[in-house]
DNA sequence: ATGAAAGCGCTAACAG
DNA sequence: CTGTTAGCGCTTTCAT
């Protein structure tokens, strides 16, 4: 590996010069540049960032990392998209991992992330009492929570109101004339799954309709366990006859499960479904959905986190965004 | 921020012993290996992998780069699992960047993936003369293509057969008696999309039909031009009676623009379109489409990757992989 | 079993 | 305008 003194030695000058050189200070003379500017490129040489970081790193590295629990959730994609426009507006850079909801994973990112010397780092913590995170947090490092708020400790935090999405949801399908509506939820372990949860039992309650557990079912929030417990609940002997899908990727599995039980949507069982995604309008009929501000998330997220780098002293703040309820036709009307 | 000296005072110790502690050596006694640990604890102490790095520079960083030309594209996902379950596999994180099509991104990308010392990198060039790309292969940084080669210089890739697969869309369309069959490709810089559109060519000249241009549109492979274009072919006075859409989301533009215009799939328009998502089978009626094995192509280059990285001077190796047609209802019977 | 000290490659005072 | 030098945080001989 050839290094900076190489080319100093080479070039018959200081390395203090060639490192004048490199980082363009103006008080070299022109032909000293010229010709140290000539060895580095017969020499190929690359100066080392590693180096160069551990020298001063104080030093902003302008990078921010971004820890995404499922990566195949496209809603985690436009809240990606959201931040890093965002980002590259400020002339930040964004590097992403994707820990696909294993803790180990996520821990080995945050490592990774932290002593890449990212500036700060956006994420969506594994429940409310993420150690990992709480410790990068403990240690001062600039971190903006989207998604998910962390209980055991303050900072800041970009996330939906939840129980008002479910609870509009579950509303728009009584008011529709149903009783009898089934929930497919995600992990309950995880925060965001409990308050839709919740959401859903309240709207049941203000109108007098008992909670029936049997219409509830929990799963991973993949698309397979989506169409698996769809075909579980319109097999019951007393079926729902509406549906809310806890989130995209179960609303898929729904839709398809129940095209393959032939069963027309909305007649024989009306959705509707959290995350309002950009295939939504491709589906048939199309979806009518809790609609999440995934790139807004993204874009606030962003930006409190390069306040925070600026300054991070001021005071923590939670963003709580509106969910909007879009009607198309799986509803029925 | 804490650093190792710390933990050594704190402790009582040197630093070298904090060192040995840290790195597992066996020559510690108990007691002060406790103590030491005990230290790092409270101080909350996490080393930084920089300096470590600068130490012995020869260690590898266990870390890859993936440079994403669009993260909206599902497909990129798929390869980008197909990546990171097998980088995990391997001990090896994976840090991802998105440069949305834009040159300049890609190019802010790959240099902080280089300086942040990565030990390899995967990724889908511009087109098959990224300079960027080529200069560092040429640097000899471990690099796998993946869904596009390059052509100036030899280089690990691993590819689809993107010809075949467009040729037998458009082949099992003429075989269900079309004749005049929309096509609505990507922006033809893009080496894919020319291989597609040569294939749909191929299979209309093999079969006796003209190629008629009118009915080839050219977009940037967003939903939104798949809606548009999808609409003016529609449109027509001599309206086209099946279509082949070149990726995913043009699929998902087309869906939505035929449901609009209250047309039936497949009795007045037929479809196949390249990419099998994971939402085929929720559309309605379910998509036939070209499937690319993404989880593969992912895993291929990931495997490639380290190889290369375990020994730069193997030759080169181009991996073409086959794509499959997945025959649903969408193109009719 | 532990400590002292020499760097890894680079930058930034400080001095000239 | 250019050179000397002292580290950044860590690991690793070489002593003890």
């Amino acid at each position: 590996m050839v290094k900076l003194r190489d080319v100093a030695y080479k070039a018959g000058v200081s390395t203090a010069t060639v490192s004048r050189v490199l980082n363009n200070d103006t008080s070299v003379s022109i032909e000293t540049r010229k010709k140290v500017e000539k060895v580095i490129h017969s020499l190929n040489y690359i100066p080392s960032r590693t180096a160069q970081r551990l020298r001063h790193q104080q030093k902003k590295s302008n990078i921010i990392g971004i820890v995404i629990p499922d990566i195949q959730n496209p809603f985690y994609i436009d809240v990606l998209q959201g931040i890093e426009d965002t980002a590259y507006d400020n002339e930040y850079a964004v590097l992403a991992s994707n820990f696909s909801q294993s803790e180990k994973r996520e821990k080995l990112y945050l490592d990774i992330l932290k002593s890449e010397s990212v500036d700060g780092l956006i994420a969506a913590p594994l429940d409310e009492h993420d150690e990992t995170i709480i410790e990068l947090v403990k240690r001062g490092l600039p971190i903006v929570c989207v998604d998910r708020g962390l209980n055991d400790i303050d900072v800041d935090a970009v996330v939906v109101d939840n129980f008002k999405g479910a609870y509009d949801a579950t509303k728009l399908l009584i008011d529709l004339g149903h009783r009898h509506i089934g929930f497919i939820s995600g992990l309950i372990r995880i925060p965001t799954s409990r308050q839709r949860l919740d959401g859903y039992k309240q709207a049941l309650q203000d109108f007098g309709i008992d909670y029936d557990e049997t219409l509830v079912k929990f799963s991973d929030s993949k698309r397979d366990s989506g169409q698996q417990l769809t075909k579980e609940l319109l097999q019951m002997k007393n079926p729902p006859t509406a549906l809310f899908t806890g989130n995209n990727l179960l609303t898929l599995g729904a839709f398809e499960s129940i095209h393959q039980l032939n069963l027309n949507i909305p007649n024989d069982i009306a959705i509707v479904g959290f995350d309002d995604m950009y295939w939504a309008n491709s589906l048939n009929p199309p979806l009518t959905a809790v609609s999440q501000p995934g790139y807004e998330i993204g874009r606030r997220a962003a930006e409190m986190l390069f306040q925070r780098i600026e300054n991070n002293d001021r005071p923590t703040v939670h963003v709580v965004l509106k969910t909007k309820l879009v009607i198309r036709r799986s509803c029925g009307s």
